[in-house]
DNA sequence: CTGTTAGCGCATTCAC
DNA sequence: GTGAATGCGCTAACAG
């Protein structure tokens, strides 16, 4: 062509150099600089069928706690010359299969956080292409999980050698693998503490919700709370303090993720979080699968811990 | 094909159905669902050079301040049926150019937050394709900005009428537009009310950054702070407690954004922000553009103001 | 090492 | 209204 050389010479010369001597490659080069050529990515996607692009659905960008586990996919998909995609569902199934749909055709690899799907559309997705899965426990998909279970277990033995002998669990989205576990480790732990254990509902997780519980708190009587986030916590400790309802003195918070850092008043008592590293793992993995083609079932769990702050207290006597 | 139709056919009914008679459409549209056939979005992309997809790069994610502006792009873009590539350029000028180039060729327009390019940058990348900037104030490119500057002034008005004499000004990154923005508004608000003004520099918006601007702007002597952003605001309360300096007692703090809420303590004074709005401003005005093909040199101003909390009082008796 | 040929899956002329 | 032919820009298999 313009360089005297032939297309595929050209095309070689951007995506198998080590093919093509070292003279061609700095004419082709040259001349290319010049005229501003630039490889369509389009064309070469159509013809390979790889796009070096991956997908990131997650139910809320503006939770806290999904930010950094973006930014860290990001930074790995980066460093593989890979572009991501960005999804918000919204909390909604309806809206990540929709957007899992939209951009099935142009990535190569998809990895879904807290995914409100269903078992059966999430495993018809992984038959159709390499898939990642971040808090959501499915047989042989590959999944990272943080472990929250663990923490969360921590808190209500926290609160059991405070002295309290009842704890209320409030709920997150239901159909988030993250709550069944969180409530699951408040059963277990209050049952082996030999604790009451009551449960309330709560839509989403977010600052208003948790606000809106309080009501429902404070009639149950309880004088310990196991929030299903930090969100959900910090909305409860604002609903408490518009109740004059002093934190830890007349009932103690627990929170989970720790998104807000010593933020809060009084300083939030709530589980470590490890999104940034569940981030970066899920992408590693799936950066993995394209590269090898293979599927292996990895099951990677990360633990968390009770970080201790100032919402917990002892149990106020009756 | 299998319809007993041809590849064309096949073709129009996805594209453009009011060519094709109902009879047609409905058979081709049954086959197409039975043997699970999807238009292939990359041949479809390479045949019109339109892709669908726009990218929103920000500085970093894991920054407050964005999420909600990228959850609104989000929504607005899915609403027209885009999807939306994130790019996170880590404050880094070369990261984000990279970002484009490798974008730039798989969208069809492009929304820069709070870009770290240089104004030549910008202006060329704005001759090669539809572009929006938000928070950057470049003529003839479409621009969203939130103009801290009134929120601003009204918080060093604030501290002047509480008393203050001098005020410490504490720098956000060095090419933030939003950032001289602030700055210029500090100081010709201290002009107007005849206080001193001093600045101090802090690299990058963290709340690392702001603990650690601690000792100079003891050193400084000043009572009054009025910080970049809340999270550089929310780093100098937590250095200023350790040490043992009552806020507002001893020095009063102004943050910008109001991105925690009232989550910090005690409650922080702060400039309220619009970045959902910006978001959902800025890519309308793309899908403008890109529908029209017309190229408007907008100006979208968002106006804000001071949100009164618990960190400013009385400047302390010397 | 490099040129030639064919085809990725679709949209778009142009006929019928 | 519908079918047949051509090209989007690139990579891949096959020659030389």
């Amino acid at each position: 062509m313009a360089a005297g050389v032939s297309r595929s010479t050209v095309s070689r010369v951007f995506s198998r150099p080590e093919s093509i001597s070292q003279d061609t490659i700095r004419r082709v080069k040259a001349i290319a600089e010049q005229i501003g050529y630039l490889p369509n990515h389009t064309a070469r996607a159509l013809s390979t069928g790889r796009h070096r692009n991956i997908a990131v659905i997650v139910p809320d960008v503006a939770n806290p706690f999904f930010p950094p586990l973006i930014a860290a996919t990001q930074d790995e998909a980066d460093r593989h010359d890979y572009c991501v995609f960005l999804g918000n569902s919204g909390e909604s199934a309806e809206r990540e299969e929709k957007l899992v749909n939209r951009l099935g055709g142009q990535v190569e690899g998809l990895i879904l956080v807290s995914s409100r799907m269903s078992d059966q559309q999430i495993a018809a997705l992984a038959e159709r292409r390499p898939l990642v899965l971040v808090n959501r426990d499915l047989a042989n998909i590959p999944r990272v999980l943080i472990d929250s279970a663990k923490g969360t277990l921590e808190s209500v033995e926290h609160l059991a050698s405070l002295g309290h002998d009842s704890v209320v669990y409030v709920n997150g989205p239901g159909a988030s693998w993250s709550n069944r576990q969180r409530r699951n480790a408040v059963r277990r732990a209050a049952a082996a503490r030999k604790i009451k254990m009551k449960s309330v509902a709560c839509q989403t997780p977010t600052f208003e919700s948790g606000r809106q519980v309080v009501s429902q708190i404070s009639a149950s009587g309880a004088r310990a709370v196991v929030a299903f986030d930090d969100l959900v916590a910090q909305g409860i400790l604002a609903g408490l303090a518009e109740n004059s309802i002093k934190v830890p003195r007349d009932i103690s918070v627990v929170g989970c993720d720790d998104v807000l850092g010593a933020a809060t008043y009084p300083a939030l008592t709530t589980v470590s979080n490890c999104s940034e590293e569940a981030g970066r793992v899920a992408c590693k993995l799936l950066m993995e699968m394209l590269e090898t083609n293979a599927f292996a079932d990895v099951r990677y769990v990360l633990d968390t811990h009770l970080v201790f702050r100032d919402t917990t207290g002892p149990a106020p006597s009756p």
